[in-house]
RNA sequence: UGAGUAAGCCAGAUAGUCGCGGAUACAGUGCCGAAAGGCCGUAUACGAGGAAAGUCCGGGCUCCGUAGGGCAGGGUGCCGGGUAACUCCCGGUGAAGGCGACUUCAAGGAAAGUGCAACAGAGAUAUACCGCCUGUUGGAGGUUGGAAGUGAGAGGUUUGACCCCUUACUUCCAAUCUUCAGCAAGGUAAGGGUGGAAAGGUGAGGUAAGAGCUCACCAGCGGCAUGGCGACUUGCCGGCUAUGUAAACCCCACCUGGAGCAACACCGCAAAGAGGGACGUUAAGGUGGCCCGCCAGUCCCGGGUAGGUGGCUUGAGCUAUAUAGAAAUAUAUAGCCUAGAUAGAUGACUAUCAAAUACAGAACCCGGCUUAUAGACUUACUCAUUAU
RNA sequence: CGGGGUGUGGCUCAGGUGGUAGAGUGCUUGGUUCGGGACCAAGAGGCCGUGGGUUCGAGUCCCGCCACUCCGA
């Protein structure tokens, strides 16, 4: 990932949820706001609800692969972290895949 | 063939494309830096588990100055062995369950002492309500004996009265038996009916009625002998009966200082810990409950950062073979190096195999235990049925 | 990652020393009132988080699980 770094700190975390554009889907909530770098920072969040630590783990991948597939596609110069939410069936890496890219084009990220 | 018991093993594989982690090697007159080095790039091999989980035990390691003794507290609890150690493992003993293979068991002491045992029941750790028996008092009835009276008969003296004998009936007295009622009386604990439990069980003798009162067998207790390292087994003898509960206090034996890698050590940042104040050798303080012992300093106060490095993986290690042992395990030899992250690395897709799906992700490291778990396989054994 | 704590009526909590599980509030019914509230009386509602064990008998004692929660740089 060239253009990427982790966004680590909790009071980056809590800015983005306070200041930040959101929307929702049925498996993650993805949370957008600019920042001043020229790269962009992804923060993936899994809570303690959503199951034991292979559930966790599994989302988290499932996740970071998606966005990996659509890095070179979307703009540079933004925060962006992913929430998931706790579902009946796990999702697999298809159903991830289409509610990512419909995250993406609801909140007008990729490039023209 | 069916049903079952025990032990063990595997935990998708192969190929391709993209992606992640640390390690090693290489390269670029690349970027940052005074340097050490870091970042970027390429290649190579390696990269979660049988439970990594729960954190229930034990140990290593680290710090608390030392980690000593006693008390308290906590733990363990048939016997022998194994181990660094254990609440673990192996083998045995006993008890319980199963037709059996086999499984399960916190399995020391209740005769050191204390506590508790609701309700029910006459009575709850010994008692005596009912009952049974004896004694005694009274009533009723039967039998026997005696006395009196009446009637009848016979006899004697006879006019008769009267006397004697026999028999029947009535009354009274005594003895005895049966039965009923009572007793501030005694004996008894077989029977009643409650309860988890009623001071051994069954049968016979015995007795006024009964009772280990006596005897036989059984259970339990003690002693001696036998076999065994031992738990214990088997046999003989003795006394004659001992409720349950110790996962109630307790007694006995053994073990046990506390805390945990967010321990701890070093570096850096910061106006600053190389600071200030208080107490002190008769004392106070520390030793993470107390005392003794020991120590020589101890205690209190105020700010910020929450970064880096080490600890961090060569270890009670893994594999193979041999030897010792019934086994757990130990020893020897040879070979091997097999995750080490720090917001936390293993993922995605395609194809093939009949199918790829269970429980589930290392965080200082080991030995166990417990719990979760789809499917597949191997070995040994038991029972039932059929055929030979 | 490590170390603790708590689970009892719908809700908030007692009971923890083995012997029929209780309080407040809420709920239902009746009374009182013209009606409601307040008040009075009666009642329902619990296998004490869950699975075993010890015991004659566990909410209580012991062991294993589950859930929630607090603390530690």
């Amino acid at each position: 990932m060239k253009n990427t770094v982790p966004l680590k700190n909790n009071n980056e975390f809590l800015k983005i949820y306070k200041k930040g554009r959101f929307q929702a889907g049925k498996n993650v909530v993805l949370y957008v706001m600019k920042n001043r770098l020229s790269l962009n920072r992804l923060g993936i969040t899994v809570s303690k609800k959503f199951g034991k630590s292979v559930k966790r783990n599994r989302i988290k991948r499932l996740i970071k692969e998606n966005y990996r597939y659509y890095e070179e596609l979307i703009k540079v110069g933004y925060d962006i972290v992913f929430v998931a939410r706790k579902n009946d069936c796990m999702p697999d890496y298809f159903d991830i895949k289409k509610e990512i890219k419909f995250l993406f084009k609801k909140l007008d990220l990729f490039i023209e």
